[in-house]
RNA sequence: GCGGAGGAUUGGAUGGCCGAGGCAGGGGUUUUCCCCUGUCUAGGAAAGUCCGGACUCCAUCAAGGCAUGAUGCUGGGUAACGCCCAGGCAGGGCAACCUGACGGACAGCGCCACAGAGAACAGACCGCCUUCUAUAGGAAGGUAAGGGUGAAACGGUGGAGUAAGAGCCCACCGCGGCGAUGGCAACAUCGCUGGCAUGGCAAGCCCCAUCAGGAGCAAUGCCAAAUAGGGGCCGCGUGUGGGGAACCACAGGAUCGUCUUGAUCCGAGCAGGUCCGGGUUGGCAGCUAGAGGGUGUUUGGUAACAAACGCCUUAGAUGAAUGGUCAUCGAAUUGGGUUCGCCCAAGGAACAAAAUCCGGCUUAUAGAUCCUCCGCGUAU
RNA sequence: UGGGGUGUAGCCAAGUGGUAAGGCAACGCUUUUUGGUAGCGUGCACCGUAGGUUCGAAUCCUACCACCCCAG
């Protein structure tokens, strides 16, 4: 993403406290750097949090469900409603700049309540800020 | 009514709010990108990856042999199959029905531990019988009915026969051969005949018949960036022998299991010319309408299936969409009550998610519905 | 997604149809004042699971399960 098209973005849509749009990582290199930063742990999901140190303020999200989580099928489960809580929340808790991975976790993130599931992640975000 | 057998269908419902991906159209001045509208968006197994194909690439190919692997009663269906249908045979079940790697052991080789006398061209421990010596736990011969061992002991049962016995002989059964009848065939039935000569294992090697080139969509083709200094082709040239040379002969290598024959190509080295590209990163194509699927009718067929016509339907992601949440209704199940009709409360839906596509197989699966059939009980 | 491989005692492993070797570790005993070393001994396996072939299966066949490796 561009510096253009960062300018582009805060003057049209968005609320000026939110920057840019959630990008998703997608490259492996960028899941190892986030591994080795901070991370809090929380009892239906576990999220990793690092400042990238560029000038681009941009907030990349990524999501990990791993074989441990169960077959395809809860996988896939996981890793939704991960995606929805971020959406929902990210916008407003998230520091410009950084990297954010939340990695789901064997039944709990599949079956919790999902304002529980909200609350663990506002939560783990405030500690780690 | 109780218990069972076979087959088919289904695989929670409705609504509100908020989203994701593909395609089409429109808009933001163009591209990346963003917005709006419309439309489509998981399974019966999408799974395991066990078979069969389509498709793509590799190989300069042709013929034959060998090897390797797979299949294995018969006939049919299919693009093909290890799948399906029908039939035969064998086994199980009172039955409906189910199950079966179900060719060959006179082509050859191998194995059959322990036990037992003997484990495969039979043989003789105990026993039985005869003879001899002369009374012993003796010797020679006959015998294979009986005993014991073993998973298995060289046909079984009965009779005749004998010194004792034996398919030595006879009857029935089993086995082998030949013929007739029925059947496309597997096979069945009947008749004649042989003489017991032929133990088991082929999911041991093997023989017979049939089939198979190899790799796989992360195949493969293309584009862009970046990097390293490799390879191919052309040209000059060509191992050994003969020759002045052209050339001939021989030897070597390559042609994707291997050998033979044929055919074709190659060669040590180099001042050169020209082209390609390994590893890495990203993108595009392949990419979804196909031997498609479902359904209805007609025709052929016992059936699998095939043909014709009509209608309906037809996901294309790539850190990977097909959803999240809330409300109402709600099946199983559990507890309580019951006038056996049901009522109240709790509870809140199995397995499992496309990754090139298709035909099968196998495995997982809460429950619900329907059809056909069998046995027992009761009534008529 | 496709291709390939491996499962035997707590660990490493041999065994290719006939009673499942060996080493490390564990436990016990001896030697030593004690520990270590050394020596002697003991136990530990339904051979990944389930069927089948065979008189007999870790071994042969079939189906499942788990784990590992490879690729543009």
């Amino acid at each position: 993403m561009t510096s253009d098209d960062e300018k582009f973005e805060t003057a049209t849509a968005q609320p000026a406290a939110v920057f840019a749009r959630l990008t998703v990582m997608k490259k492996r290199s960028d899941f190892v750097a986030a591994s080795k930063a901070r991370y809090q742990t929380s009892p239906s999901l576990t999220v990793q949090m690092r400042d990238r140190g560029d000038d681009d303020p941009a907030v990349r999200i990524g999501f990990t469900c791993s074989k441990k989580v169960g077959n395809a099928v809860a996988r896939n489960r996981a890793k939704r409603r991960l995606r929805e809580i971020a959406r929902l929340d990210l916008p407003a808790l998230a520091k410009a700049g950084h990297d954010y991975v939340l990695i789901g976790k064997k039944e709990a993130t599949a079956t919790r309540d999902f304002e529980a599931l909200r609350a663990d992640f506002a939560k783990a975000l405030g500690k780690l800020s």
